[in-house]
DNA sequence: GTTAGCACTCTCATCTTTTGAGTGCTAAAT
DNA sequence: ATTTAGCACTCAAAAGATGAGAGTGCTAAC
């Protein structure tokens, strides 16, 4: 459908232009001595790839602009495999003397990721849902309130205050962390609620006074969230894109990244591997001039998280599949070394 | 100094220019019925205050805009007290059932105050260092993992995951828990690396072998980062004021928000009370046109940190302020409440 | 002391001009 | 049958030109 040559000039202009930002014309084109060709030839050929839809133009004189549609062949049959030094080794870094926080080293990997394309990253946590319960801890502070504690399988700690109704005993607590221990070991937190309602009521009916009440309140503290986390590195560095010169974009831009919900959702979908949506391919109105590339990481015990970066549709695509598919390997290797599920 | 007219036309003047960011002239602020006087006379007397140092102008015939030193002499004595209705009880609604998370408060009262005000707030946690060690655990994940739990007298939680070292048995975390927690409940948090240097290393030579190497390993462990975390609110509402129409103004405003160092030290500096800084009074050049608010709130404890609001420098002041009077009263009563230092 | 009147100033929005890079098409060259 | 040179034409962006509007300062009258 495309000769070579079409196929070569396309790659140029393209290549040109995620640089630039300028459209490009084919007497700029044929200057450079990348091709062979007068301007008219190259004039000639990118008639033909507009007419085919690879190529626009912002007004009738202007130069060609790769469309969407250039893009995406771009990134599907133009780009070849190439590694990105610089991304190598980040997370091993991070956790050299083998002391890490899950939240630390996905906190960096999004800076660092952010840094080195100019791009904003940003990183989905896991889902938590499946992870198990491993231990529960109550803590009293004071006579009137105390602390809980709930580590799951996977490493993570999670924790709430609260006041103490009136009249618990310390020997109280302590039977109710017992029982829940004895319940909720193993149960993924999605079901604590469940078998709180179910099993740990009537236990604590039978061995403690006056609980009744206090069930509800209980299945409220140990009731996580189902929020997973963002990280965002670089917000600030999709302001240098030249295509963010105006400040009403940039207000979208950044009214888009408080709404944590929506941004959830746009990365949620991933599946496996890596995946480019290129302007309009994206559902959300605000980023529909723009590309997103999400990867996923995973964990043990089946959980998973998304990397992703978001750039104007003139993205180093290149540099940035390579990069993303190092990140998204070294994430999932340190993760999976450590979060082995032996629960 | 000024007489009372020039007062009141200082006021009117300020209170304008707060609601209208545009320089207000002489001939608009007379029809107007708040001044009885003419544009001729109003013109006069803004002619002095100019002259005093309380106006400016923009250019040679345009209206007249407050100097710094006008908004510091509004701030200082030409606003009175008032009570913001809308800020009352925000802290207590998000505590109703007795079960809270200090990071979600704060977080709440980030985002409601930046709601409230259309400016930017940030939060500064509470400087931890002097909290004290109320129980550490460690809990193994796996053979080769565990996590490393650590509860501070005022409920604070942190924890740490780690790789085992080879050949350390389940006994051996036991005992190395119960010497932790022997010497270190009740230690302040700065200390913990000191008092596991001179008391702990030597208690582990007695009773467990071949731990000379891991000593150091375990100081890291429980060496907690002195980072205070930063609750930010309303980025973006910075962006709906006019004076932020232009793309270098918000570069340089998103990049200082990300150079959270620098924003800790802005913050950190705030004594007792409430501190208006006006334009050139800030020290960090990035907000010398732009007015900052801070307010200190307390928890157990003596530990402190600072709430605060970044705005033009036509801010609402006489709002803003009452406002945050409120909000760091009532966190101060609610932190109080529950981390009260009983340890 | 206060105000009306007037000449003057400066911004902002709008319109015009110029310049430069680009295109499409046709005809000549390879 | 391609490829290229040449030429007329187009458009955006930058630079100037124009006029309205809101403001000021100053002087003289109230």
């Amino acid at each position: 459908m495309l000769t070579d040559r079409q196929l070569m000039i396309l790659q140029v202009i393209i290549d040109d232009f995620i640089e630039s930002a300028k459209p490009v014309g084919s007497r700029a084109l044929s200057k450079k001595d990348t091709l062979p060709y007068s301007a008219a030839t190259i004039r000639n050929e990118m008639a033909d790839l507009e007419e085919s839809g690879f190529l626009e133009k912002t007004h009738t004189s202007s130069g060609r602009v790769p469309s969407e549609k250039g893009y995406r062949y771009y990134v599907d049959h133009l780009i070849g495999p190439e590694i990105h030094q610089h991304g190598l080794g980040i997370i091993e870094r991070l956790t050299n003397n083998g002391i890490y926080e899950f939240e630390q080293i996905v906190q960096t990997a999004a800076e660092a990721l952010s840094k080195l394309t100019n791009y904003t990253s940003i990183i989905l946590g896991p889902e938590m849902f499946e992870a198990t319960v491993k231990q529960i801890q109550v803590l009293a502070l004071s006579d009137q309130s105390a602390v809980a504690i709930l580590v799951t399988n996977t490493g993570h700690v999670e924790h709430r205050s609260f006041t103490l109704p009136k009249g618990v005993s310390s020997s109280d607590i302590e039977k109710l962390v017992n029982i829940l221990n004895d319940r909720l070991q193993g149960v993924p937190l999605y079901r604590i609620p469940e078998v709180i309602q179910n099993e740990v009521a009537s236990l604590m009916m039978k061995y403690m006074n006056g609980v009744d009440s206090s069930i509800n309140w209980i299945r409220t503290l140990f009731t996580q969230e189902q929020a997973v986390k963002l990280y965002f590195g670089g917000k600030a560095n999709i302001l240098m894109q030249p295509e963010f010169n105006d400040v009403d974009r940039i207000r979208s831009f950044y009214s888009l990244m408080e709404r944590e919900d929506e941004i959830v959702n746009l990365l949620k979908n991933s599946n496996q591997g890596i995946k480019v949506s290129i302007g309009h391919e994206n559902e959300v109105e605000e980023i529909k001039d723009l590309s997103l590339i999400t990867a996923s990481y995973h964990i043990g015990g089946g959980q998973m998280g998304t990397i992703a970066l978001l750039g104007p549709t003139r993205m180093e695509y290149k540099k940035v599949l390579s990069l993303m598919e190092i990140i998204s390997k070294e994430m999932t290797g340190a993760m999976g070394k450590w979060y082995s599920d032996k629960s």
